[in-house]
DNA sequence: TGGCGGTACTG
DNA sequence: CAGTACC
DNA sequence: GCCA
């Protein structure tokens, strides 16, 4: 039933499908993978049928890689023949199907195992029901009921969206370090089967990664800093061979966990690495993690960006397996990678992706402020290529069509002087209004780095407990600074009990100044402790903090430290917990037994 | 095998 | 609710 | 992706 699946599919929030490993499944000789370089996603893409689950593990031991969440390298999408072609294009929410992806019925790739070779997916028999007569004619044909009880079954599971966790199931263990090449290239339909084993064979032959130059890495001298990227975890490291769990601290409960791992127990290293050893690795890695962005595959990006956050800590250049494999984070298999990238100056598995020109229209897309992976996903589905195209074509909130307006600012870095310029503008304007108002410049600023992504401000005042109270003074400060010109755009106003505001600003006066992303936070004096944790980062440091605090029955949020926080399956949060601090950064750090580390050494990514 | 931060706002 | 954002 |  339709209820049931829709619940059971959202109890996991985050799509927790996980990959799923068929190191049982055994593929045959490579010689005999016909399927090589494919990927396949089933419609509907999951194996919960016994008959479909049986069909994609005789895929996968020819060759095939299985997908469930489609993406730039899908090749084939392989249809239910109880499905037609209207109904997979309304489960995709695809309006045309790409031009280089191939829908077949499930038929396909069965006899082509058992011709042994690659079939025309032309050929009628292949075709998914519909899919003719709508590419010759363009009328919206209405869907044809002619589907069995066993049909209506499996269109109710495509209520289910696609979203959510991909999986990427390749027979074996090797999978993409190995020279199992995804084939992203255009592959006509109208393109024998002669000639895309030419063009297989010759996409196989180039190893070394085009440099499509995009990257200026510009200056960006001393220290990281926040906004450019966001959205890694963190977690606790292997036992460093020496020290032990050793005796449990403060009043916490049985440790079972190693403290001394969390990334934020140590923290950054404070020196501002200008050319690291590793930087040709970092910037490979960088590019596989901008790449599973793509595949929505969110914790695989996460441990590319722990991997390259350990890296760029490194003074000496790891080049070999063993070498790598020896650090926090670096497994089997980002240690194989490394060392490739290492001994052939690329990734071939990268080469394959970046050199789709989908994949930089993706990142173009998900650079307009408020477009994240799924909206710009859909856009490229959709077959748009550029910020005009979707100026013209698609409907944008406000914030998008800002976003776009002013794309290139938005993502212009603002030079450390600039950003105190523009702190001193606001805070004698604070002052002017309420003299009790402090401002904190936040975000990298803090961390102490020469530019910054947007500017961070913390208002706050020592006697108030409520950041409701402070919203009067927030709004006489937005006003007025509108009124001189200071603000130019309002992205986001704090709600009744909110405390952020989010929107542009310009300094006054300069001709031809940029648009920058500001924001406020408002906070009491109670939770000043716990706000400025939050708010200096960054984002790998907060994560593994909270983490810290969570493994300990503790919760740590911008508003203070909890204890006695109840957690359900899955570390559902139950109560609220009762606040151990919140006023003073220093204690917060101290009572979970974290050394005080300044800022700059909050740099962690 | 199931974790991987915790929250606020929009549409 | 999903999506996007903040650090 | 990695880790307990």
């Amino acid at each position: 039933m339709l209820g049931k699946r829709n619940h059971s599919g959202s109890v996991p929030p985050n799509g927790k499908k996980k990959l799923r490993k068929r190191s049982t499944v055994e593929l045959v000789p490579e010689s005999e993978q016909i399927f090589q370089g494919k990927v396949f996603y089933y419609v509907p893409p999951d194996d919960k049928a016994q008959p479909r689950r049986i069909r994609i593990n005789k895929a996968i031991k020819f060759g095939a890689a299985w997908t469930t969440e489609l993406s730039l390298s899908t090749t084939h999408i392989v249809v239910d023949k109880t499905l037609t072609f209207k109904d997979v294009m309304t489960f995709l929410k695809l309006e045309t199907l790409p031009s280089n992806i191939i829908m077949v019925s499930e038929d396909y790739p069965i006899d082509s195992i058992e011709s042994r070779f690659l079939l025309d997916p032309k050929q009628k028999q292949y075709t998914v029901s519909g899919y003719q007569e709508m590419s010759k004619v363009e009328r919206a044909a209405p869907p044809s009921p002619t589907m069995s009880e066993h049909a209506s079954e499996d269109t109710a599971a495509l209520k289910q969206p696609p979203s959510h966790s991909k999986e990427l199931v390749h027979g074996s263990e090797i999978d993409d370090t190995s020279a199992r090449v995804q084939i992203s290239q255009p592959q006509n339909h109208d393109m024998d089967d002669h000639k895309k084993m030419i063009k297989l064979a010759r996409s196989m032959e180039h190893i070394p990664i085009n440099d499509e130059d995009d990257d200026q890495e510009d200056d960006i001298p001393p220290s990281r800093d926040q906004s450019d990227e966001s959205g890694s975890d963190v977690e606790p490291r292997r036992p460093s061979s020496h020290n032990r769990p050793k005796s449990k601290r403060k009043g916490s409960r049985n440790l079972s966990f190693n403290q001394e791992g969390f990334t934020c127990m140590t923290g950054g290293t404070g020196i501002t690495t200008d050319s690291n050893p590793n930087a040709r690795t970092i910037e490979i890695l960088q590019k596989m993690a901008d790449y599973y962005v793509e595949t929505k595959d969110h914790w695989r990006q996460s441990a590319y960006r722990k991997t390259i956050g350990v890296l760029r800590k490194q003074n000496t250049k790891i080049s070999s397996y063993d070498e790598a494999i020896r650090l926090p984070t670096i497994g089997h298999r980002l240690a194989l990678k490394i060392e490739e990238i290492v001994l052939t100056n690329g990734l071939r598995r990268l080469n394959d992706v970046v050199s789709d020109p989908r994949f930089h229209v993706l990142q173009t897309f998900m650079n307009i402020y408020c477009v994240g992976i799924n909206q710009a996903w859909n856009w490229v589905q959709q077959g748009h290529t550029s910020l005009e195209d979707l100026k013209a074509h698609v409907s944008l909130t406000k914030n998008q069509q800002l976003g776009i307006e002013h794309y290139d600012e938005f993502l212009t870095r603002i030079p450390r002087e600039e950003v105190t310029a523009l702190g001193n503008f606001v805070r004698d304007a604070a002052v002017s209004i309420d003299p009790k108002v402090e401002v904190i410049i936040g975000g990298s600023y803090r961390r102490g780095a020469s530019s910054s992504g947007d500017i961070d401000f913390i208002l706050t005042k020592r006697s108030t407990t409520s950041s409701q109270e402070l919203l009067e003074f927030l709004t006489s400060l937005t006003n007025h600074l509108t009124k001189v010109g200071f603000l130019v755009a309002a992205l986001l106003t704090p709600s009744q009990t909110g405390s952020k505001w989010h929107g542009c600003c310009v300094l006054p006066g300069i001709l031809k100044s940029i648009w920058r992303r500001i924001d406020f936070l408002l906070v009491p004096g109670s939770e000043l402790g716990a706000a400025l944790i939050y708010f200096t980062g960054d984002d790998i440091f907060n994560r593994s903090i909270r983490l810290l605090a969570s493994k300990k029955g503790w919760r740590l949020n911008q508003r203070g430290l909890y204890k006695d926080v109840l957690r359900g399956p899955g570390r559902v949060r139950l109560n609220e917990g009762s606040l151990i601090e919140g006023a003073d950064e220093n204690k917060i750090f101290a009572a979970l037994g974290v050394p005080w580390r300044p800022p700059e050494q909050r740099i962690c990514n």
